[in-house]
DNA sequence: CCTTGTAGTCAGGCTACCTTACCAAAGCCG
DNA sequence: CGGCTTTGGTAAGGTAGCCTGACTACAAGG
């Protein structure tokens, strides 16, 4: 819904840096020896504790339903990065528990996006990045301020 | 695939504020009387023409397939706010026209983008949403040079 | 004309979500 | 203990937003 000059329409330029973040990350995760992974499986990660976590504590920190989030723990699975097991404390839960190799993808995935940062840094200015961080992060609240979260 | 301190994970606030910008816009379009319009919609609207464009050319704008494309003005044109007529000057190409309804939310929508950027700049400062267009299209830049298009 | 190219549609498929309905174990609670 | 409710997870089916491949209708050049 805009506009004339839309190399510069800011919810273009936020769509793309957002993609060539998780498209590089992901090259070169694959790059290393992971492949297979995509956006998506991301979820899986975010919040994965090395030692495992509950499905629905991810599905929930997530925002997604726990159905969502099992298809792609389903998929992660598939790929030989986590694993599901019966939680012992639980007999209805089941615990993610990334492999040696999820462990592996997990660690680099994350060092990966900070290299991407410090790059980014060395190429335009650490107070830059630093700046844009700090700039979305204000508008983000100051949005959420105005638009009242949907009543819980 | 990240990361320990999620809210500032810049994949994550990208995303964020790029919702905030896209829902807050809709929001105000459909207050002021043009409901029923959604995100993807957007690229309907984005370069059209007030006097009509080739379906053909917006949707090689966009970056979309001719169908995928002509799936969203169908839904737009059931809305109301566009319609598809016979090109006069080629009968197998169709144009794009909006109706007098859709010329005021797609005038509407740019109007409102321009004045969230103004808030915004008000709230936080105008440099600082100058800096934050400048410092994305820069990331943007570099990563581009990185990844070579696609080989065209 | 007849061939080749172009504009748009139709059919069908995939991904990433959702809702509704269900099962099975857990946790009260009388 | 036996039943009721809650909770963890799965199953089935649906939707939105894209894709590819196959097709039709018209255009345009020999």
């Amino acid at each position: 819904m805009s506009a004339i000059a839309t190399d510069q329409h800011l919810v273009a330029l936020l769509e793309s840096v957002k993609q060539d973040l998780l498209e590089e990350m992901y090259r070169r995760v694959a790059a290393a020896g992971y492949p297979g992974l995509r956006p998506s499986h991301g979820c899986v990660f975010r919040y994965l504790d090395v030692d495992g976590s509950r499905l629905s504590e991810l599905a929930e920190k997530s925002g997604m339903t726990k159905q969502a989030f099992g298809e792609h723990v389903a998929n992660v699975e598939a790929l030989g990065y986590v694993v599901r097991i019966p939680d012992p404390e639980d007999g209805r839960a089941k615990r993610v528990v990334p492999t040696p190799r999820g462990r592996e993808a997990l660690i680099l995935g994350r060092q990966v996006f900070a290299d991407l940062e410090r790059e980014w840094a060395e190429a335009i200015g650490v107070e830059r990045v630093a700046a844009l961080r700090e700039t979305l992060r204000e508008i983000h609240r100051l949005q959420a301020a105005r638009s009242p979260l949907p009543a819980y």
